[in-house]
This record gives structure tokens, C-alpha cells and sequence, in this order.
DNA sequence: CGAATATTTGAGGCCTATCAAAGTGAGTGG
DNA sequence: CCACTCACTTTGATAGGCCTCAAATATTCG
């Protein structure tokens, strides 16, 4: 078993949490829209939150959605089926992200959700939500740029499965991640890390036996170590060059103009 | 020549125009959750429009982006290069989508635009869209509706680039098309197609070569006919077949809760 | 500790890429 | 009206990356 750093020594459970919501530079918490006052609001229109098992479905396709769902701790993902069988993860939701941001607007949904780790949701039923949006510019405003970076993510991903190779998917996966689970540092940074190879796969359009090869010699290559459900990347820079991977899309909501964010705080 | 039906029979430039706004499911004229008076509102914002020849950048990536752009008339796509020279385009624009939605939100764009055919494209300053989307409710809705579209769409892409045949994927991607440009009737539909095949394999992650040789395939199978820039299917229940294709996750602005809509026409 | 679930390894084959070149069509200029 | 060019489509030959099937090993969990 791998030793994890000291930010992880106290927790019980490995999968479920991370060290800081601070460091996230994606989701919910690391809005730049939202007000105190919008903070608040958005807290108390929570109607209930409830925990879930591992590999458990959250939302199923086609379902009715009536609630808007927050991870606030834990890993899940939305995937989508072939008629075939064959199964795509279309996103992944580490804590902040919302599980069903379409269901403002939509009745249905056209995919269905999982949970990856032991994973608290907190649901707000579409009414508030709607009422929160229409009253609070910043939650708008906030929910908006939740749904254009889980495109400008989703952009990256087509990317990947159209143009790149089984090894350069998988570390751009892995860099990615790393970004948005709050991870700093250029050595030796390491992580909990809870999808399995069959899932990774079914994020990059490869199958659990090519992932386990390709993993296997990233692994010899010396560019990531991944078992025990623990990633550790010993040199970011080498695996974003393999991957190809620049950071500047996930962190564009550092960079709004001016004209977009809150300058009062209104009652 | 392939022979149009009477609907194109007025148009002077067969890429340009498609037989009716009203027909279309997704885009800016489509939105049921504008007013009236929000649609005026919209227009009276157009600051300029400008007419661009096929193969012309609108917006190139990492560039500043100060204007919404909207597509009038005519076929733009998004695209993003790998650095190894890869090219994945990430959405196709037709009449009534926005090119660069994002841009509310972020100063910089992570993709380039590019036109198809020949395009005219509306133009509204991020200040004034800003002003737009906090006074007018539905022109919020509208937005954000257009980004989960975009979403939806984008999920189906990465299921075909994904998990899909080569075969596959150019149906699913002809059907798509057929509905977002508001073709209706389940025979010998026959629409303009401006997509050379080059482009199509760069939204599906093959190669021009291989594009060729899978299309010519489903000709054959008689399932498609593609020449001169102009598609038809004879059959659409079989091309959706092959694809595996539900056309539903493009029909979802359509059943929106009562909730969201638009209830009264606000001054 | 046993059953179920993941990972690892091997052999063989197909789908798609790559490289190369010929054919086709539209547009240009003489 | 015909060379000529440029861009796209089509065709062929070859190769490689990833898949499929299958089984052994390792790990997790009750």
C-alpha cells in the first residue's frame, strides 16, 4: 500500500473526500459569480442530501428528473449505451460538479449517472432552483459557466477518442483530472484515484485489456504509478508533453471580464 | 446534378439557405422560452452583421472574443487542433446557433470557427448580451438552453467517436444533421450537404481515406446518396437503423416543464 | 476463506491508418 | 474552347493499433 501525504491521514474513507475545496479549479465552489448572499440562498434551498453506495445509479436515462443533484462528496460519472452495449462516460463528477445541470430546462434526461465512490448529493427540486436563477444573477450566471466548462471539457474528450493515441488519452486524462480534483505541485503529486481500468476505458473509447497495457507501459515509461486506487504522477510536465495537455481550459472562469462578476452584494 | 425539391428551387446558392426557420429544432429561433418582446430585444442588440466566404476563420483560438456571434445563414463549425497536427472538429453551426456561446463568460475561447459555406453572421457585444441575459428571463433561458443542447449533442458525438463503427458514425451523424435542419418525412429526404469528406472524418475521428471508402459502402447498400453536396436518404427509419439513432435528445427544448416557459410578455 | 471482481498476459485478427497515385470536377486564363 | 491548376474523391497496397477471445493471476469483500 502506498503512503499518502498528510492531507489525507485523517480520513477514513480514501475515495470520498479531498484535501480542499479551496484548491478546486472547477465546480460550484470555486465560482468567481456568486455573492455571499447567492452562497446562502443557494445553502437554504437544499431540501434534502443522502448518501450512496458505490456503483449505484444516480439518475437512469430517460427518467423523469425533478431535482437538480450536487456531488458534494465523492466520484460519479454520466454515461450513455449503444444500442449495441458498448457504454461511453460522457462526464465526471468530482465534488462541486453538478450531476444534472439540464434538467433546468428539461424534463428528461438523455443519460444516466453512477456513483464511483461512496458520494453525498444534495438536491434542490427544479422550482427553487429556477427561482434562485431568476432572482440571483450570480447563480445564473454560475450555473451557465458550469455548463460551458463541462463543454469546453467535453471538447477535449472528443479530442481525444477522434485524433489521439490509446497512451496520449489516458495521461490527458490523467492530467486533467488532476486539475480538478485541486491538485498543485510538479513531482511526485499523488492522489486517490478511483476509476477502475474498464472505466477509464469507457471514458477514452478503449477496452479494459488496451488500458491495461497502455497503463502498464506509461508505468514502465516511469510516467505515472497507478494501483491501490492511488495515482501518482512523478513528473507533470513529461506526462502533459505525452498527453499533450494544456491547462488554460479549465481555469477560464479565472479570467472573466470584469463586466461579469458580482460587484454588490444585493439584498 | 441531382435534382432539389421545389422548397430550394428560388435559391440562388444551395449551401446558404435552408427551406424554413420554422422548421428547425434546435437554435435561436427555436427557443420556446423567448417573448416577443425578447426576440425584439434581441434584434435591436445586433450591433453588425458580416458576410464571410467558405473556409474563413471567425474566430481563431486564444484570440480575444468581444462578440457573440451568431450564425444567420449558412454552415460554420467549431474545431481544435492536437499538437501533433490533429484535427477534431466539436460542433457544426447551422442557421440559429451561437458560435461562441462561451464567450459570455470567458474572455478567451479554447477552439477556432470556421466557415463551410458561405456565412452571414450576427454580432452582439459581450456588454450588451450581458444586459440582455439580467434583464430578459427567457434570453437567459435561451442561452443556457443552447449550451445544454450544445452538451447533449457533444455526448452523442463522443458515444460514436467512442464506441461506434466507422459505419456507424457517418450514419448517426447524417441523421443528426437531417434533423437539426429541419428535415421532416421519413423518405427520399434530400437536403444540401456541404460537408466535404475530409471534414466529416474530422468530426468522427477517421480518416478522409477511410470516410471514402465507408460512404461509398452505404451508397452501395443504398442506405445514402451523396454527391455533388447534396444527401439523400430513401429511407430514414433504415439509415437510423445502422446508426443506432434517437432523435430525441434533439427535441428536449420541446418538453421543458410548464415551469420554465414564459408565462407572460414582461414590457 | 471462498466467490466475485479486477488486473494481467497471450495469441490471432480486423478495422482503420498510412502512403501513394490515379481519376474527377470546377474554375482560370490563354 | 481548350490547356492547366487546384481541390476533392476514388482506388490500391501495406501496416499497425486496438479489439476479441481466452485464461491465469491478483484483489476485494462478505
Amino acid at each position: 500500500m502506498i503512503e499518502l501525504p498528510a492531507a489525507y491521514a485523517n480520513q477514513s474513507d480514501l475515495h470520498s473526500y479531498w484535501p480542499s475545496r479551496n484548491l478546486r479549479s472547477t465546480g460550484l465552489w470555486r465560482s468567481p459569480f456568486l455573492t455571499k448572499t447567492e452562497q446562502r440562498a443557494l445553502e437554504r434551498a437544499v431540501t434534502w442530501s443522502k448518501r450512496f453506495d458505490p456503483h449505484k445509479d444516480l439518475i437512469t436515462e430517460a427518467e423523469r428528473a425533478d431535482n437538480l443533484l450536487i456531488v458534494a462528496s465523492g466520484w460519479a460519472y454520466r454515461y450513455t449505451c449503444a444500442p449495441d452495449g458498448g457504454r461511453q462516460l460522457t462526464a465526471l463528477l468530482v465534488p462541486g460538479d453538478v450531476a444534472n445541470l439540464d434538467m433546468l430546462l428539461f424534463e428528461r434526461v438523455a443519460y444516466s449517472v453512477r456513483t464511483l465512490t461512496d458520494v453525498t448529493v444534495v438536491a434542490l427540486p427544479r422550482k427553487q432552483a429556477l427561482a434562485l436563477v431568476d432572482e440571483h444573477p450570480g447563480i445564473a450566471h454560475t450555473f451557465t459557466g458550469l455548463a460551458m466548462i463541462e463543454n469546453a471539457i467535453a471538447s477535449k474528450w472528443m479530442l481525444s477518442l477522434g485524433r489521439r493515441s490509446a497512451h496520449a488519452r489516458i495521461a490527458h486524462l490523467l492530467c486533467e483530472i488532476a486539475i480538478r480534483v485541486g491538485i498543485e505541485g510538479e513531482n511526485d503529486v499523488i492522489f486517490p484515484f478511483p476509476l477502475r481500468q474498464e472505466q477509464i476505458g469507457d471514458v477514452l473509447g478503449l477496452t479494459n485489456v488496451h488500458v491495461n497495457r497502455t497503463v502498464r507501459q506509461l508505468r514502465k515509461d516511469g510516467l505515472i504509478q497507478l494501483c491501490d486506487r492511488v495515482l501518482t504522477i512523478p513528473d507533470v510536465a513529461a506526462l502533459r508533453y505525452v498527453a499533450g495537455f494544456d491547462p488554460s481550459y479549465l481555469h477560464m472562469l479565472r479570467h472573466i471580464d470584469a463586466a461579469a462578476r458580482p460587484t454588490a452584494d444585493a439584498a
